[in-house]
DNA sequence: ATAAATACTATCAAATAGATAGGATATATA
DNA sequence: TATATATCCTATCTATTTGATAGTATTTAT
């Protein structure tokens, strides 16, 4: 499962996408009301997403929120990462956030190689999806 | 990400099919001390299986687990779904824990299919493994 | 009787998830 | 320059889950 931090997340960045018409910024409230997303929880996201270079922020009156990249360049994955960590079902089969099993001897480990393989498919799934494609595909 | 609890369940089975010879019964102590899972935790896990029908236990003295079903008719998504619950990454997706989402709608949700589609991927590996598929890749 | 195994109940610490509160800071505009 | 309005930041909180341990009861082979 993906925390519903991920969820908002990946929603909030698809609202953002949709509406930002290139003159004003996003705001939290508006996208809160809309993807009935708590304010004050949302706010958290927002941050992290910025901290990670994907959106920015301007603050103030007509502040809020922007993409920092054209959104067929922000992958699901990337995001996923961010908000929640490892994707792989085994620390010793994520790509990204790779830790060893201290229990088991990873060389004869009977359950690795199917782990990798349901990495390998989700991976080739994800990967194809960015923020762009998931807007295109609901019109 | 998989619970170490799930990891242990199957790890526990792979040994139990192994060495089960038909005469003696696989203790507990044999399974945490070969599998360095911690005992009383591993007591837990092994009985929770017996409660859904994968083993079969025998008390007292020589008293032990065995496999209730062939090795090859236990699969590896009954055995996450025992432990872990759904196997999908959002619960409106899960095939055997289905929640709807209460924040969206779900007819017009962007995300659903992407996490269908990871699901479907999933389940073509998932489904494919048995405890004995599991042994024989690892001889 | 006894030793040895599972069964059961209770408990616990640490981490994580999901969220809220309140004030600090920046900014557009009147 | 005052003000409204937005993000920024820190702190906190509750409930749940995870991973695990302790101790006792019960069953069974010998």
């Amino acid at each position: 499962m993906i925390s519903k931090k991920c969820k908002y997340a990946i929603k909030a960045l698809t609202y953002i996408a949709r509406y930002d018409d290139g003159y004003k910024a996003v705001m939290t409230a508006d996208i809160a009301r809309e993807q009935n997303i708590p304010r004050k929880f949302l706010e958290i996201i927002l941050r992290d997403l910025r901290n990670n270079r994907i959106l920015e922020s301007k603050r103030g009156k007509d502040g809020g929120f922007r993409l920092l990249r054209p959104a067929e360049e922000i992958c699901l994955t990337e995001i996923m990462r961010i908000i929640d960590g490892p994707i792989a079902m085994l620390p010793c089969v994520s790509l990204n956030y790779y830790r060893s099993c201290d229990e088991c001897d990873e060389e004869n480990c009977e359950i690795k190689s199917v782990f990798e393989q349901v990495r390998d498919k989700t991976l080739e799934v994800l990967n194809g999806k960015t923020i762009k494609s998931l807007i295109l595909s609901k019109i």
